[in-house]
DNA sequence: TTTACTGCAAAATGTTTGCATAAGG
DNA sequence: CCTTATGCAAACATTTTGCAGTAAA
């Protein structure tokens, strides 16, 4: 994954009509470098504590709120209590693994053809689709151990 | 939607390995008897107090916990802050309506046999795939108005 | 009678809000 | 300058926990 530049993020904030505050920026960045763990607004502000001593949770909540409306971030959807940030490069979906508790991203182009394929021929019963979400669950497996599909159900 | 009577909750509890309680065989038709909204420990125990006005907010979260847990109900995996609850009948999706912000059950057989044939094919590297979850996002349109599906992204 | 469950209240957790001050355009 | 954003702290919302008393088996 490649990371913006400072001045291509304070372009895109311009670009939203927002601030390009160095609060705004941090925090785009962190999200981008946390990316691969999902972050919530407490994992983006202690990554960002050490070298930004005075910035407040607050502003971290209120950035990413900001994000969202905007469409620089996503929230991952998942249950459960907190919520999660993701940057929202492209399209692909999550993996949750039971195991370790993490949320891995999956992109599946295939998957992705299939369901727009499905939702666009199907009308469902009062209900103008607009978007679609899915979730795998599962259990990492060691890279060189055999895979094998066990279960599909839920 | 059948409920089941006083009874039928008092085996499957036992079953469980759980005391039969009151609180519980009500919670368990509360959860039931609201299946449309999919509701919050809240919702539940606002529906409770009428008729059991000693029963505690406290127990209910336990007790949705506990059916969890043991699979008497399901958790309904949307974002947003609170946790919501389903009774675990049968298998089902939901579809999240942005204009009037209800969770509206949704069922397809179909998209169910695509999915689980899909990912039986499929393997997803370094993961073994236990089972999935569906959200669909759109909105509610007048039963009589025409539909029509405008777009299907994100 | 033994064990598990409830009610209560307090604490923990996560998020939002209001406002004076500070910084961006 | 004028607006918008920040930091702080307090408020709010939701969920969890500990424990003495109560009810189920």
């Amino acid at each position: 994954m490649q990371y913006l530049t400072r001045d291509e993020i304070r372009q895109s904030l311009t670009e939203c009509g927002l601030k390009a505050t160095h609060q705004r920026i941090v925090v785009l960045e962190a999200v981008a470098e946390l990316h691969g763990s999902h972050p919530t607004a407490e994992d983006v502000f202690q990554r960002l504590k050490p070298a930004n001593p005075t910035i407040s949770l607050g502003t971290v909540y209120k950035t990413l709120d900001t994000f969202t409306e905007t469409g620089m971030l996503r929230r991952v959807v998942w249950e459960g209590g907190r919520k999660r940030y993701d940057s929202n490069t492209i399209t692909h979906r999550h993996i949750y693994c039971s195991k370790t508790k993490e949320i891995v991203d999956f992109e599946d182009k295939e998957l992705e053809q299939l369901l727009i394929k499905f939702f666009s021929e199907r009308q469902v019963e009062n209900f103008e689709i607009k978007g679609f979400s899915i979730q795998l669950t599962g259990c990492k497996v060691e890279p060189d151990k055999k895979i094998s599909i066990t279960r599909v159900s839920k």
